[in-house]
DNA sequence: TTCACTGCAAATGTTTTGCATGTGC
DNA sequence: GCACATGCAAAACATTTGCAGTGAA
């Protein structure tokens, strides 16, 4: 609930609109308790609304992406994943590299990375991604 | 010299030929500092062997990932780029999100991950990435 | 009413594949 | 010689873009 309507909020703050198909983004990405790719997500609305177009996700996606609404998730599989920026709290991923199923997990690593190290090269971090690939117990049995 | 020896090394234990070309590709990805794209070794190997196949450059690196002779990196611009695995010693990336360039980072978030709390969730880790986007000094001037 | 948004179709860019030919061992 | 590799061309992907029509504010 709070959720959706930060996303919305956010779009309506930036000047752009409140369309059906945007909250029916906004509304898969919460129902997905993963991170959904394009074709996840327009599938899912398309079962309800057929004449959804794919470009339309995809559109929006980048849009939402812009605008810090979702963060895109780099799996193993080509395609780019996304969910929802729900706040402050990031986790990271465990992806099972045989059902391709993830888990979060809370650690970050930029908590334990020498910072003074990175700035040294007179870097500025602006994203970061850190994600595990093995095998889940499913997968292994 | 090292390096390339046991990446041919490897392919010959498997069955598979050394040819010209898979020669070509090793020696590129060793004079590269930095991860290249398949379209970077490509055209690296293009300027001397003008028919040497970009199909031949995608096959091999998806046969040198199978024997983990390179290790696939994953940057922002929707292609992948691929580096040897030169033995034991991993690094990860510093990428500008500007100019695409990368540093490397000695930095290992695995060591410093608390391994129960995954095998708590019966989950077997193969592999891992991590990544760090920013801004380098040159294209924040 | 207006301008951002949409659907459609076509284009793009990366990576993969089928097939006939070529080549390392 | 034979299986594996290659080059070529075409296909298969995910993703983006141009355009004319549509709809939220």
């Amino acid at each position: 609930m709070k959720q959706e309507d930060s996303a919305l909020e956010q779009l309506r703050k930036n000047g752009n609109k409140i369309t059906p198909q945007r909250q029916e983004i906004v509304q898969a990405l919460r129902d997905g308790a993963c991170p959904l790719s394009a074709e996840d997500i327009h599938r899912k609305i398309a079962a309800r609304y057929p004449n959804m177009s794919l470009d339309t996700v995809y559109r929006n996606l980048n849009l939402f992406k812009e605008l810090d609404v979702v963060m895109e998730c780099n799996f193993r599989d080509g395609k780019s994943r996304y969910e929802l920026n729900s706040g402050e709290k990031h986790h990271h991923h465990l992806i099972c590299l045989k059902c391709g199923t993830s888990e979060t997990v809370d650690f970050c690593p930029l908590k334990y990375l020498d910072q003074t190290k990175i700035e040294a090269k007179d870097f500025k971090i602006k994203e970061h991604r850190f994600e595990l690939f093995g095998y889940c117990s499913a997968c292994r049995s």
